[in-house]
DNA sequence: GAGAGATATCTCGATGTCAAGACAGTACAC
DNA sequence: GTGTACTGTCTTGACATCGAGATATCTCTC
């Protein structure tokens, strides 16, 4: 019935249960780890970054236009979808990438609203040693799950993810 | 071999075999999932706590203080250590909550180093309306994993966040 | 082909966070 | 007891993000 505490979710799960009984946290146990988990992973994420000289948002951008394929080039609509940030904050985050030197902007020539990002040489360049960089990294995090574990895991935050990413 | 595509992450993973062949990237199975996730959850947080009047960081810092249990009483160090945050952060937050009404500060009689700080009335009130209204919500969040299947992930969750929360 | 509404991007102000460092107080060894 | 290292909290400045709104262009209906 009760566990031992393995994590700090045991922790304050058990500390909920001593204080207000009569509410069921189970829900915690999930969720709260899936939070935790990502503020850990976003700290480990930016040290794996700092070798190669980009903030996490910078190699979030560069990665999506990465994923394109030739001739790396999107939106600045189809990038912010691709990162869940706001139209405002991909406004700032192209702007400095385009500064740097990582990625070129040029006016969309079939719609005279729209504007191409696409990758120069240095930024595909650098977007390629932090993403090898970072599989290795994370391959690491995850070696105290078997491959069959992985895939279960996977398979249920599937589940979780559905209902935010295909409705509408 | 290949499956559909379910979620965003089966694309993005798709996108990343057909351009780099050459890398194993199923860590991104488990970890892209677990980021956007907890980015799909913030914001799911932020929107219940809008009718309680709560931002998210508040939330937080009350919860913690609420899980001490009477008299709802931790130092600042205590609190950062409890939602991840620097202490500079820490310190604003409770300068605000504070000013807000909801928490209060005192000099530790014991340190003089040191501060307490304890939830006031209105406080309590707010965390505990606001605690009880993200259960419902995570509850539902969760409806479509059985309670196995809920056991199962978060095991699997704990084994990889174990690393981060044990060792020193 | 004119008008209404939708879409794409950018601008601007407010805000929360972090990192580094300042400062006061404590603990421990000698 | 004195000195040194450590701890706990706060200060400051830089910065990335968001949200709301502005502008320009496109699309669709009539």
């Amino acid at each position: 019935m009760t566990e031992d505490a393995r994590d700090e979710v045991d922790r304050l799960v058990a500390a909920w249960r001593a204080e207000r009984p009569d509410l069921d946290v189970e829900p915690l146990q999930v969720l709260s780890r899936v939070s935790r988990l990502a503020k850990h992973l976003d700290r480990a994420r930016r040290a794996a970054f700092a070798e190669h000289d980009l903030e996490p948002w910078e190699f979030d951008v560069l990665t999506a236009l990465r994923r394109a394929g030739k001739p790396y080039e999107l939106s600045p609509g189809a990038l912010l979808r691709a990162t869940l940030v706001t139209s405002g904050t991909m406004t700032n985050r192209i702007d400095r990438l385009a500064q740097a030197g990582l990625v070129r902007r040029r006016p969309d020539p079939e719609d005279r609203r729209g504007v191409l990002v696409s990758l120069t040489d240095p930024g595909l360049a650098r977007v390629d040693a932090a993403f090898a960089d970072l599989l290795r990294r994370e391959h690491e995090l995850l070696s105290g799950l078997g491959s069959d574990d992985q895939r279960a895991l996977s398979g249920l935050l599937r589940t979780l993810l559905a209902p935010f990413d295909s409705p509408r």
